[in-house]
DNA sequence: TATTGTTATACTCTATAACTATA
DNA sequence: TATAGTTATAGAGTATAACAATA
C-alpha cells in the first residue's frame, strides 16, 4: 500500500509550483555563470549587491551579506585581485574601509546582470498578449525595485 | 560622466525580472529549511531529486547531482546517518550499489516539498482571478511533471 | 584491462577567536 | 573601553588521485 500525496487545491501554491518550475533551471546556472568571470558564486553576488554609487563599509557588507566580517575581507579581497572593486578611506573615521566598485566592476555587473535577466526561451515562446499580463499581474506584488536590482 | 544602463524593452525580459524578483525570497530560505531537517543543502537537494520508487546507482546519482563520484558517498553517508536513505546491492552487477529512499526519507521529503512548494504571502494576496490567469499562462511553457516533482 | 565505488588527501569557502588600529 | 577591520585558525563541503573489488 502506497500513500498518496494530498493534491493540491489552493491556486497560489499551484502557481508558486508553476513558478518554482520554470525558475529551476536558471537557478543551478548561477555558478556557471559566476565561473565565467572568474568569480565564484559568493563574490559574484557580492558583486551584484554592492551600489556603483554608494561606497560601503566592511561591516554594513556584513550585514547585506548575511555574513562574518572575516569573510566580507575575503570576499573584498577576490574582487579586488581581479580588478572589480576597491577599498578605500572613509572620510571621517579612520578605523572605516568603504568599498566601491570600480569602472570595470560596474562594467561586469551589468554584464552579469544581462545575461542574469535574459529570458528562457520557453519564457519568450510566449505571446506579447500573455506577457503584458504576466507582467501587469506580477507588478502588483513585486515591489518595483526588487524588479532592478 | 556616468553611463546609464540600457532599459529593458523585451517584454520577456521584463517579466523574467519580475518572477527572478519574486523568486529570489524563497531561494535563500532554502538552506535554513535544510537546515530545520538537520541537513545541510546539498543533502537535502539530494534527497528531493532521490525517487521513492526507483533506486539509482551511484555513478547515475553523481551524473543527476552534478558532482564527483566521491561526494555523492559522502552525501548518501549522511543521508544513511538520518535513516532517510539505504544503499542496496544491485541483482546483477556486485560492483554496483544502488540508493534508495527509506519509508522515512519519503516521508521527510513529502514534508520538505510541501514547505516548499507552500505559496509565499504576497502571492496569495492576488485575487483568484488573477491566479487562474497566471496559472493558465504558466501551464502553457511549463512541462506537467516539472510543476510536480 | 575497464568500471564501480570508497578512501586518502587537498582545496575552497565560511565561521570563530585573537589581534591591531583607531575612536 | 568599544568598534572596524584583519589575521590566524578551524570546520564543512567538494574535488582529485590512489585503491580494492568485481566485471
Amino acid at each position: 500500500m502506497t500513500i498518496e500525496p494530498v493534491p493540491v487545491h489552493d491556486p497560489a501554491d499551484t502557481v508558486w509550483r508553476l513558478l518554482t518550475a520554470l525558475l529551476m533551471v536558471r537557478k543551478e546556472e548561477f555558478p556557471a555563470l559566476a565561473a565565467s568571470f572568474g568569480l565564484n558564486p559568493g563574490a559574484m553576488h557580492a558583486l551584484l549587491q554592492l551600489d556603483p554609487e554608494e561606497p560601503q563599509s566592511m561591516s554594513s557588507l556584513a550585514g547585506a551579506w548575511k555574513c562574518d566580517a572575516s569573510n566580507v575581507t575575503w570576499l573584498v579581497d577576490r574582487l579586488e585581485e581581479h580588478g572589480l572593486a576597491e577599498r578605500r578611506a572613509h572620510p571621517g573615521d579612520r578605523r572605516i574601509r568603504t568599498v566601491a566598485l570600480t569602472r570595470k566592476g560596474a562594467k561586469i555587473r551589468s554584464q552579469v546582470e544581462a545575461r542574469m535577466y535574459e529570458a528562457p526561451d520557453n519564457l519568450r515562446a510566449l505571446s506579447l498578449r500573455d506577457l503584458e499580463t504576466l507582467a501587469k499581474i506580477l507588478r502588483k506584488i513585486v515591489p518595483e525595485d526588487r524588479s532592478r536590482p
